[in-house]
Parts: C-alpha cells; structure tokens; sequence
DNA sequence: CCGACTTTGTGCGCGTATTCACAAGGGTTA
DNA sequence: TAACCCTTGTGAATACGCGCACAAAGTCGG
C-alpha cells in the first residue's frame, strides 16, 4: 500500500483525533488574521507561532486532512482555510437557538463570533415573562413554551444553554427530545444526555479555580507545610 | 520505601496531574450539591456519578491529594470538600480584576460563581468613555488608565479579559507589567506571555467550531467528498 | 473475636498525544 | 539538467491519561 493510499484511508475511514479537532478553530482564526493582513503563502513554523503551537504538532494536525503543504513552500493560505472550513463543516449553515436570556445569553446574542462562522441564531428563549417580548440584538425574546416549535420549525441543530443550573437538565432534555443533537453549555451543572448527543462545557468558574491552583502553587503550595525558602513570594501575593 | 513515604513524595514533589486539577472543581460542585441535601457520606461510585466521570479515575484524583477514604465506607463529604478547596487554593480569596465591560464583561460581573468560591472582583475596567462611571452589579466602571493603580492598590492578582480581540494583547501586557501572573481570557486571540504566567482561554466560537464537526460527522462527513473539484473554493468561505 | 461484606487505593496494560529528527519532495538557480 | 536549499510529512521514541481488576483495609453482624 502506498503513502498516499494509506493517507486516504486513515482520513476517510475514522478520521481526526479529538485534540486535532480542538485545534483546528485556532489554525483557521490564525489564518483569518493572516488573510486579512493579505499573506499569500504561510509556512508550519509561522502559522503554528501565531496559533500559539509547536510546529511539528501543526504539520501533524494538518497531514490529517490531507496533503494541502508544499515542500520548500508552506501552505497556500486560502487553500488551508476552505480546507479547514470544510472539515469543521463550517462551509453549510447551523442553526443555533439560545435558550436563557440573562446577563450571559444577552452577551452570546451579540456575540459576532457566531454570525461570522456560519451559526445562525434563530431564536432567543427565556422563561421569565418580564424578557419575554424583549428585542435583543435584532431578535424578540420568545418563551420557552414554545421551545418545542421553534426548534422544529427553523430547523435548530444546535442548543445553547445559558439558563440557570436549576433548569438546564430539564431544558436539556426538551431539545433532545426534539432532535437536538449537539449541546453547549453554559450552566454549571453536569447534564446527562443519551449516547448520541454531543454536550461541550463552557464554565468559568472552573478556569478560574484552574488558575488559582497555579497562582497558589507558585506562591508555596497549599496553605500549611510548604517548603523551604518560599516566604517571601507569599508576600508577592498578598501586597 | 514504603507505599506512604512514596504517595507523600508524589505529593509533595512534582504534585497533581492537570487532568486532575481540571477535574477537582467539578468534584467539588458536586459535593456541595450533596451537601445541601444533607449528605454525609459518600462513595467513589455515588461521587463519580455525580460529576459525570468514572469512578476508578475520580479515585485515582483523590488519591493525588492524599489517602482521605475509608475503605467500607466512602468518602465524608464535608472533609473532601474542604481538603479539594484547600489544594485548589479556595481557601485563601483572590482578587480578580475584569477588564472590557461589554456584554460578557457584565456578565461576568454579575455571575455568582465568582462570589461563592473565594473570588472577590475589585474592580471593573473598560476604555469608552460612555461606559466609564457607570454602576454595574454595585461596582462603578473606571477607566482604563488606571489599570496599574488599581492592580497595585488592591492586589489584583488575576485578570480576566473581557476586551474586543484587538486590544488583548495590549491590555495582557500592561497586566502581566504589573506583576499580575494569572489571566483568564475571553478574547478571541492567542495571548503570548512570558512563561511564568499562567493563560487559560475560553472560546465559545471554537466550542462551537467542535460540535459543528461531530454534528457534520454523524450528518455524514464533509460535504463535497473530494479535492479535484474544489476551485469554487473562494466564494463558499466568503459568502 | 471472627468471618463476611463493602469500598478504597493502585499496579498494570492499553491507547492517544506530543515531540524530535530526518528522509522525501518540490522549488530555484546556474 | 543538475546541484542546492527549504519545508513538508511522518516514523519512532516518549509521555500521559484512562479504566480494569484486584489486593488491602476498613466496617459490621453474630
């Protein structure tokens, strides 16, 4: 079997690691900024510094797709981007219904992150009868009574949970019983969900409690026994 | 050496996996959870399903942290919360900082996640002038300007960037000038920083990006199956 | 005091991710 | 055409994380 051959199966057949998949938003928001600034032609070692990666990573990555690099060139710019957008299926459209209303809700409403990927926001929801009724960002506010309906009707594919952890689950539930098949959560609860559908956690608390840990640990470890020769980055900390 | 004097080094020496640190708040939103109810005591099983993971790595975490079960028993729930919050650093507060005061800014303000866990906001920051002075979830908007004084005045020592994706990188810098080690990133950029800081981003278009891929992938893989035909490639991008 | 039962803590094997280092491949110039 | 340079694509080594399965260690009833 040759290179190639074995290339097009490993891509067709189960394709792509998840850490590859994770990484390829950032290679494309990189190569946005590089395309506006009207390169041309972008080599691994380049593309992987603004992406923020090492570059044998970002040729890995890449050979995922596909063999889109020349050697002794780079990669065409445009080329990468279709291709990337391709394989993140950001070449068709979704449509996204936002379900919370909130400080939070009202932010990813506006948020110009989702138009300019191809997410449609086709419905804003709440439950609260004082938002209900609301234009926000160019959308009137609809209960979540009608949840059911607007994400047949307009053909919701995706679900954004912005409501409070009391409601997720049971919001949850509702959209997958209505074909929903792929989650983004907001609300700091765990939500379970059949095999199927596919739920990514956004939650800030968590990062947070994430960098704390760090900071901490550059100061001297938890509170109580640390080692020796660590006292005076405590006060680092503290003044 | 005995099974004790190696589980204390791992311990002391090099310390908890980040797969770990990454799931310990989530283990301890659960264990609030089942604090409020009443709960005493409880199994790896019991915890496990609670968070959302296996219970033979949530036992593997805790051990990370030291031997705190009882064989035949489980886990005391209060002693577990308080032994996680300690490694994590919840015990001592954290001065945070949030600089851009748009949407997600007054989101993030007024989130009660933040509050709960040890983390006090000092101080809202933003450069329009329309915005400055405003009171927003009982604290006034000032400018950006002071954004030394403020950190230096009231110990900031982790900043969240709320800013628009131009002025990240600028703002991260004049941050970390003034001795901030721990930044919490919502813009869309890749920030660079010296090593010693600690990034950690949070991007909902990238989370996005993700469950459009898995979404397209179970619709059945990318649209056009092959390469040789792809010149439109420029105008389905743009549009 | 003992034996049955429960649950922890962990050794081990497996698969995935990361990184290095280099051969292969394409461009370029004389 | 040939020799040289540059960058990709990838084999191989290493590190890391996950989950099974079980021995160790505790509880509890008799």
């Amino acid at each position: 079997m040759t290179p190639r051959q074995n290339r097009n199966r490993d891509r067709a057949e189960r394709g792509i690691p998840d850490a590859t998949v994770a990484r390829l938003p950032v290679y494309l928001r990189a190569l946005h900024g590089l395309q506006e600034r009207g390169t041309v032609t972008v080599s691994s070692e380049e593309l992987a510094a603004a992406a923020g990666v090492n570059s044998a990573k970002l040729r890995k990555d890449l050979s995922h797709l596909g063999s889109y690099g020349t050697r002794g060139v780079g990669y065409e710019v445009e080329y990468l981007v279709y291709q990337i957008s391709r394989e993140l299926g950001l070449t068709q459209d979704w449509v996204v219904a936002i379900i919370g209303v909130g400080n939070l809700g009202r932010a990813l409403a506006g948020y110009g992150g989702f138009a300019s990927r191809g997410f449609r926001v086709a419905g804003l929801l709440d439950a609260d009868e004082g938002i209900v009724g609301q234009e926000i960002s160019g959308m009137v506010v609809e209960h979540i009574d009608r949840l059911e309906e607007v994400i047949a009707e307009r053909g919701v594919s995706i679900a954004v949970l912005a409501t409070p952890a009391a409601a997720a689950q049971t919001v949850c539930d509702r959209v997958v019983a209505s074909g929903v098949t792929s989650v983004l959560n907001f609300a700091p609860v765990v939500l379970s969900v059949p095999d199927e559908v596919d739920v990514r956690k956004v939650d800030m608390s968590i990062e947070l409690q994430i960098l704390a840990f760090h900071e901490q640990r550059k100061a001297g470890g938890p509170l109580g026994e640390d080692p020796p020769g660590a006292a005076q980055y405590v006060e680092t900390v503290e003044a």
